[in-house]
DNA sequence: AACAATCTGGACGCAATAGTCCAGAATTGG
DNA sequence: CCAATTCTGGACTATTGCGTCCAGATTGTT
């Protein structure tokens, strides 16, 4: 039989896969995905070469595994917060959290998935078509938190969820560009503020006693 | 005397080292900077391999003088309507404009310079420099714009046209980012809508006779 | 404990691409 | 019209990085 990847893996070849892939990642984020050379994944995860050939075809392959594992990751990161949204301050919190992460120290400033999606829209459309379903969960999230302060009574009837959640996303997205531009996380607090502060101007304050 | 670049080209030099960085340009924007090669970049020019080495001392060379051409394409077609900016429906007409070329046929939906900003900010610090005094002076004709609206009495007193400005070219940046993941414009105009919607709440309606 | 299946290590080959070189064409100045 | 300079064309080299191979170690099964 030629070799043929298995379906069950035992426990240690699913940790040398999974090492792998958060290696690959890491590197993709720092020096971007073509910048990454199948030999650094192999020194940073501590493995060897032929291991990245047992367990993904090619590089392509590695690239749309690191590209769900990016998008499980911040789906579920994000699923925490946003899943129990119930007010403006709520969605401030958030704000927070995504500006304080972007800063963070070893990090880059630029958001995992925006710097795949930019990189690789153009030449991978597998890579392109996760992380364009991963847009629509993320902004799906957002949007559904709005929803529900809008049925609570916290936001106006007039109130457009689909569109607020694409500014808070777009503002998002373009704060972390101008952020990893000049290495510094002000422009998407200041971008996400502003967002927010938009939606702010839909809440519906305590009517008049008359 | 060893061979040294000329600082000053004929006629035929200069329009040579103009094809090859507008190739090279539309290559990069095409296919990203990293899997432009140079082969591609001589071909499209028609020019030959040699040119690259008498015109620039290595791709990095090239690759900063294309971000330079891009900064000076895109500045300079901002500016004409940017400079003029005295009312929300002018922000609305650039915003068309904005839209259109994003889905312009040919195009890509990226921005040419968040394209750069994202592939390159972690890995040339000249590139990175360049881009960034860009997006500045790109805020600052949005901001100028914003404050002459102020000052005119079209926009309140407590409107920030800094941080108003931010938003704007965020919800830019990050439009472009999703409208490319999703090749479709609408993110992008949906984004900017609400971003022109939130200055808009600014607007200073004439006061209630009283 | 012995055997088979699964997984690992590093050496190797090959293709692609950045960068070099030089002969000669086009252009400019006397 | 001749010579010097500027610029061009394409062949060439060295390097880098993707993908292959196989001997042997590790794990699980009877």
């Amino acid at each position: 039989m030629c070799a043929m990847r298995r379906d069950h893996l035992t426990s240690r070849g699913a940790a040398t896969k999974a090492k792998l892939i958060e290696a690959a990642a890491d590197l993709m984020l720092m020096h971007g995905v073509a910048a990454t050379t199948l030999d650094e994944i192999r020194v940073r995860s501590g493995t060897s070469k032929s291991q990245l050939y047992w367990h993904f075809p090619d590089k392509r392959a590695l690239v749309l595994e690191v590209a769900q594992y990016r998008v499980r990751q911040v789906l579920h990161r994000e699923q925490i917060p946003l899943a129990r949204l119930a007010s403006v301050s709520g969605l401030e919190q958030w704000k927070d959290h995504v500006v304080a992460r972007c800063g963070a120290p070893g990090g880059v400033y630029g958001c995992v998935l925006g710097s795949m999606a930019t990189e690789l829209s153009e030449q991978d459309e597998d890579v392109r078509a996760v992380l364009k379903h991963a847009f629509a969960a993320w902004r799906e999230l957002i949007s559904e938190g709005l929803s529900r302060m809008r049925a609570a009574g916290v936001l106006r009837a007039d109130a457009d969820p689909d569109r607020l959640a694409t500014l808070v996303i777009a503002a998002l997205q373009g704060g972390h560009v101008l952020a990893q531009v000049q290495q510094d996380t002000s422009p998407i607090d200041h971008a996400l503020t502003e967002a927010i502060e938009h939606v702010k101007s839909y809440e519906l304050t305590a009517p008049p006693s008359a």
